[in-house]
RNA sequence: CGGGAUGUAGCGCAGCUUGGUAGCGCACUUCGCUUGGGACGAAGGGGUCGCACGUUCAAAUCGUGUCAUCCCGACCA
């Protein structure tokens, strides 16, 4: 490729509508432009990005067992409904209708088409195992798009679903893809780690997720992990011992006591002369639209999705004040925040954390207005449920060995999923087995976010001159920079490494522009060609320069040498 | 959807308070000069100032509405 007729267009400033790294890099660089919030174009050199990556998945995914095909994006209503998911999916489902009137819409993922593709051709057990995947555009109309590739509302997505006899199969299959994406992920340059996870709206029992982990915003998940075993867990999942088990409030006596302001638990804690841990905290959430009322000792937090999947919803966010106060006054009190107790709230299901049990002489809201019940114990309050509904605190004991936990933020590139018979049941999708029974398949699905991969990759390989892309996946290996193409020497030197190597199957880009070296240099850094060749004055002694980008290395070779050295360098990688 | 902000050339911005010829830097075109880390000079092309309505002799500027985008919270590959 020439880079005179290259399609890029690089920026020499940032994008002001860029929050993150690789949002701002990747427009700076020319690679993407946005059309419309969370849709961007691919332009030349990002495709190429993702073709590399989409091939690593796809040969990965193949070396694995499993099959390609492709489905449509567009899906009728009809198959949502057998699903159930129509009504349940809600408004991040891209909608519309066709001329005549019909629903449809834009998939945000394809169990549903996957499983009628399924039921159509797999009948027996003799077909089985199979794993189908697919490579193509998701559309989800997130409620906020944002940090460019990371979170689009279009997106390519690779994912496959597995379909298997029983839960054998499927815990096989489920291993033999988790290998597979480790080496995915391996080749394409990042270092992931596979932590448990909550398996959300997709459904299902079990799940994990592979997060590149990174300092900055772009890490949307905080991943708890253990140092000294290979315990880790999305917030959502994690689960961990106490620091402090059992606690006793020391209150000897039951009673109720006047505690004016404390709309705080730090103010209560202050005027009562006690640690949080001994009082127990109620919070008022709204789940798919009903009051919970969910109990927390008030040191901890309470995990959103934990509670919710407590509860067995669908939808939870916490409870606005004007709603509290609207539960106050249709139960007879007139108590606000902070005063809250379940006492008298007898039609509202109330879960309570694991670590409550523990409590004991705890201080407790009874729903009057500067009031306090202390002294209290497990029988004072009514709780329909315990569950662990705790959000992890970094330094906690580990699950599994004890230890401490550490936090880190990371980004999510895959997924893969236990789901059971949870579509293939209501879809009606069986197989007959060697007694001539029908049976539902036992489904698992497995995603990667192909261009939030490519974005991860930036986050994970920048610095401030521009992009740093892993060899594998690179648009292009090699530039080769003559400095000045009016000098008849440089100029051919410059070809002939450039023929060289393009019959050796490096992918290299010959800048032939008639540019100044400075911005030739910052182009090459900024778009991020992991190899740099520059012809310029070294060339009397016979000599060019081999850069490495991702380190900084320079060294000085023949062109023959530079030629050799570049070819098994990237021959090694691939 | 709630809270905050911004819409002026492809990108980054000024102009708006106090209404009166639409500007600057980069990018783009041509010529000259230059050629090792985003040179320089000259001459150009490109904008219904997000959109609509209103106030006014006159609106980028004032008012109302609307749309879009971005940031902070709840979703997820």
């Amino acid at each position: 490729m020439k880079m005179s007729k290259m399609f890029v267009q690089t920026l020499r400033e940032y994008p002001s509508d860029a929050e993150v790294v690789s949002h701002k890099l990747l427009v700076r660089a020319g690679y993407i432009r946005k059309l419309s919030q969370g849709i961007y174009n691919y332009l030349p050199l990002m495709w190429r990005v993702l073709k590399k990556i989409e091939n690593i998945v796809r040969e990965e995914m193949d070396r694995a067992g499993a099959q390609e095909l492709l489905m449509p994006f567009v899906q009728p209503k009809e198959l949502w409904e057998e699903s159930g998911r129509w009504e349940v999916y809600g408004r991040e489902l891209m909608r519309l209708k066709d001329r005549h009137d019909r629903e449809m819409c834009l998939g945000p993922t394809h169990e549903e088409i996957i499983t009628a593709v399924a039921r159509d051709g797999l009948k027996s057990y003799k077909q089985l195992p199979v794993n189908l995947y697919q490579i193509q555009s998701k559309f989800r109309d997130e409620i906020r798009p944002r940090f460019g590739l990371l979170r689009g509302r279009e997106f390519i997505m690779k994912d496959a679903y597995s379909f298997d006899l029983n839960e054998e199969g499927l815990d096989k299959e489920y291993q033999n893809m988790a290998q597979a994406y480790k080496r995915i992920f391996e080749r394409c340059g990042l270092k992931t780690k596979m932590v448990q996870s909550d398996s959300g709206a997709i459904g299902g029992s079990v799940s994990h997720e592979f997060m590149v982990i990174t300092d900055t915003d772009a890490g949307e998940n905080d991943v708890f992990y253990c140092n000294d075993c290979d315990y880790s867990a999305n917030s959502n999942h994690a689960v961990s011992g106490l620091l402090e088990a059992v606690t006793d409030g020391g209150f000897t006596e039951k009673k109720i006591v006047d505690t004016p302001d404390t709309t705080t638990i730090e103010l209560l804690c202050e005027f009562l002369n006690v640690k949080p841990s001994v009082i127990l905290k109620d919070l008022v959430y709204i789940i798919d639209k009903k009051p919970v009322m969910a109990l927390i000792r008030a040191d901890k937090e309470v995990e959103e999705t934990k509670l919710m999947n407590a509860f067995g919803g669908s939808d939870i966010r916490i409870a606005t004040a004007p709603e509290i106060e609207e539960i106050m006054i249709n139960h007879g009190f007139n108590a606000a925040k902070g005063f809250i107790g379940v006492k008298g709230m007898d039609d509202i299901p109330v879960i309570a954390d694991e670590s409550v049990k523990d409590m004991k002489n705890f201080v407790v809201g009874i729903n009057e207005q500067d009031k306090h019940l202390v002294g209290a114990n497990l029988d004072d309050v009514r709780i329909d449920k315990f569950a662990d509904i705790r959000l992890v605190e970094a330094g906690e004991h580990c699950p599994q060995c004890g230890k401490p936990l550490s936090v880190t933020r990371g980004i999510e590139v895959g997924n893969i999923f236990k789901l059971g018979t949870k579509y293939s049941k209501p879809m009606n999708a069986v197989y007959l087995d060697k007694d001539g029974k029908a049976q539902p398949y036992v489904m698992g699905c497995y995603g990667i976010g192909i261009s939030r991969t490519a974005a991860a990759a930036v986050e994970a390989h920048y610095d401030e001159f521009g992009i740093k892309w892993p060899v594998a996946i690179a648009p292009y290996h090699v530039v080769v920079v003559p400095v000045n193409i009016n000098d008849e020497q440089q100029m051919s030197v410059a070809e002939k490494i450039y023929k060289d190597l393009s019959e050796a199957g490096i992918e290299v880009v010959l800048d032939d522009r008639d540019e100044r070296a400075g911005v030739k240099f910052k182009d090459a850094d900024l778009i991020g060609f992991p190899y740099r060749i520059t012809v310029g004055k070294t060339i009397s002694e016979g000599l060019v320069e081999y850069k490495v980008r991702e380190t900084g290395a320079q060294e000085k070779y023949t062109p023959e040498d530079a030629v050799k050295n570049l070819i098994n360098s990237i021959k090694a990688v691939l």
